[in-house]
DNA sequence: TACATTTTATACTCACAGTCCAAAAAAATC
DNA sequence: GATTTTTTTGGACTGTGAGTATAAAATGTA
C-alpha cells in the first residue's frame, strides 16, 4: 500500500469516528491528512471510494486472523469457532467500521452498495460452511438459517446495548457471541430434529456460486494482467509464480497447503516492491477463494 | 390531517418509492405534489421532517392495528402475537418504510435519529411485555434478550431474502414470523430452563422508565395547551374531556376500558373539526401509554 | 542538469437545501 | 359583494460541499 495513500486512509478513519461519517466533508479529511485536494482526488475518485478502502482494507484483516485461528485446529471445535467470530467484531470495533458501513450501505451509488451486500453474502456464507463443519453433516439445509440467524441476533444485541448507550466503549463481544452461539445451538438442534427450515440450502448455494463465478473471472483477468507486466519487466519469478496460480485457479489441482505456501513465498518475495500492492491483494483473493471452495468439496464429500 | 399537507405526504411517499430517498430532492416533490417550494417549507421544516411525517403516521396505523388484534382475545395466544407482528411487518410493506426507517437513521440529524431509537425502543418494549403475556411470569428475565432476538432474526432473514432478490414483491412475512417465532419458542425455552440470559430485564426496564416518564410529561403540557384552547374557544365538552385525561394521566385510577370508550367519544366528537388532528394525536398517544402501563401492573401483579 | 511525476493551491462548476419576499389566489369575514 | 386575512406561488438568493481543472512548485530520477 502506498505510503501516501494510507497516510490518507489512516487520517480519514480518525476524522470518520471524531466527526461521523456524513458530517465529515473532504476537506476535513485534507486538513487532518495535511493533504491538498488534488492529491486526494488522485488517489481515490470520490469521498465513497476512501471509505470502500478502509472496509477492504479491514475486511482483509479479518479474514487474515479468522484463517490464522483455524490452522491446525480441530474445525469442527466451537470455541474456536467463537473466537472467529469474535475476531471480526474485534476489528469492526477497533476501526469504527459499523458506520462506515451503515454509511456505504445506504449511500445512493450503485457500487457501494454492491460491495457492501457482497460482503454480506460472504459473511453468510462463510458462516454457513463453518456450520456445517461445526454441527455435521445432518445440519445441512439448516445452515443458511442459522448463519442469518446468528448474525442477526448478534446485530441487533449489539444495537440495543449502543442504543442504551451505557459504557461507552466497553461492551463486551466475549460475553455476546458465546450467548449467542448457545442460542444458535438451541435452534439449530431444534431445527434439525423438527426438520423446520425456511431459507434452505438452495438460495445461500445459488447466490454463492454466482459471487463466485463472478470473483474468478474478475480474478483471472487481474492474474493476467499482472502476468503480462511481470512478462515486460522481465521479472522472471513473478511470471513463474502467476502462471503456476492461473493454473491452479482453473484445475484446482493443488491442496490448500500447497497454495499457502506458493502465495506466502509469492509475497514475501515481492515485499516492499512496486508489486507488493497488488500481488498481496492477488494473494488474498486466491485463498479466500480456495476457502469457499474447500468448503464446496466438504459439503459434497460427506 | 390537513388536506394539502396529506397531499404532499402521499406524494413524497410515492417519490421516495420510486426514486429511492437519497436521490429524491424536494424541487422532486414539489413536481409531484404540484405545489410550489413555499407551501413545502410551510407545512415542514424540512425534508427530514418530511419522512418523519411519513413514519408517525404509519406507527399510529400499526400499533392501532396491533391493538384492535387484540381487543377481547386471549392475551397468551400466540397466534394472535404472530398476527400482531405480521400486522406490522405489513404495514411497513404496503408504505415501504424500511427505507425510511434507514435513511433517517442514518441522517446526521439528532433529532431524527432520536426519533427512530424512540421507535425502535417501543417495539422491544411491546414485544418484551407481550412475551411476558404469551410465555408467562416465569420468562421476565429473559424477555428483553428474546425480544431483541426475535427482531435481529426476522430483520435479517428479510434482508437476506430481499438481497437474494428473488419475487421482488411477494416475500411471504405470513411464513417468516412463524418461523421466526417457532425459533424464538427454542430460545426462550432453553433460557428459562438454563438460566442464561445476557441483557436481562433492567437495561430494557431503565430504558423504558426514563422514556415513559419523558413523554408523560411532554403529553400532559400538550393537554394542557389544548384544554387551555377548548376553555378560550368555550368548548364545553372538549373541556370536560380534557380535563378527565389529564387527571387521568397523573392519578390512573380507571381502567383500560373507560380509557377506551372516552377517548374514542372524544375523537368522534371532533371528528373533521379544525381539533381532529390533535385530538386523535393527543388520543392515541393517551392509549399507546396505558398499554405500557398496563404491562407495568401485569409484571408486578405476579 | 534535465526531465518526469507528484503535489499544491486556488478558482470554478454544479446540485441541492433552505430562506426570503412580493405578488397572486383563495378563503373567511363582514 | 367588498374587504380583510390567510395561503400559495414562483423565483431570486445564500450557503455548503462534491468534484474538476490547471498552472506553478516540489520532489524524485537518470
Amino acid at each position: 500500500m502506498n505510503e501516501r495513500k494510507l497516510k490518507i486512509i489512516l487520517a480519514a478513519q480518525q476524522v470518520f469516528q471524531d466527526k461521523g461519517i456524513v458530517a465529515t466533508s473532504v476537506q476535513d479529511i485534507l486538513t487532518a491528512a495535511g493533504i491538498s485536494k488534488g492529491t486526494f482526488y488522485n488517489y481515490f475518485t470520490s469521498k465513497n471510494e476512501c471509505l470502500l478502502a478502509i472496509l477492504e482494507i479491514a475486511n482483509e484483516e479479518s479474514i487474515t486472523r479468522r484463517r490464522k485461528l483455524l490452522l491446525g485446529q480441530d474445525r469442527s471445535d466451537k470455541t474456536i469457532f467463537a473466537l472467529q467470530i469474535v475476531t471480526r467484531a474485534h476489528v469492526d470495533r477497533e476501526r469504527n467500521l459499523l458506520p462506515i458501513y451503515e454509511a456505504v450501505f445506504f449511500s445512493n451509488d450503485d457500487e457501494m452498495r454492491t460491495f457492501v451486500r457482497k460482503q454480506y453474502l460472504s459473511e453468510i456464507s462463510w458462516l454457513s460452511g463453518r456450520l456445517l463443519e461445526v454441527y455435521g453433516p445432518e445440519s445441512e439445509p439448516y445452515n443458511a438459517d442459522g448463519a442469518v440467524m446468528l448474525v442477526g441476533m448478534m446485530q441487533h444485541i449489539h444495537h440495543f446495548v449502543k442504543i442504551g448507550g451505557r459504557e461507552k466503549n466497553s461492551f463486551n463481544y466475549d460475553q455476546l457471541v458465546p450467548f449467542a452461539i448457545r442460542r444458535l445451538d438451541d435452534i439449530m438442534t431444534s431445527m434439525i430434529s423438527s426438520e423446520d427450515k425456511l431459507l434452505g440450502k438452495a438460495l445461500l448455494d445459488k447466490l454463492t456460486y454466482d459471487d463466485n463465478e463472478n470473483t474468478k473471472e474478475l480474478l483471472m483477468k487481474e492474474l493476467r494482467v499482472m502476468l503480462a507486466r511481470f512478462e515486460k519487466d522481465k521479472e522472471a519469478k513473478g511470471v513463474e509464480y502467476a502462471t503456476f496460480l492461473l493454473e491452479e485457479i482453473v484445475t484446482g489441482n493443488s491442496g490448500p497447503t500447497i497454495l499457502e505456501s506458493v502465495t506466502t513465498s509469492f509475497q514475501e518475495h515481492y515485499f516492499s516492491t512496486p508489486y507488493a500492492d497488488e500481488v498481496s491483494k492477488l494473494c488474498f483473493q486466491i485463498k479466500t477463494m480456495k476457502d469457499l471452495r474447500e468448503k464446496g468439496t466438504c459439503s459434497t464429500n460427506k
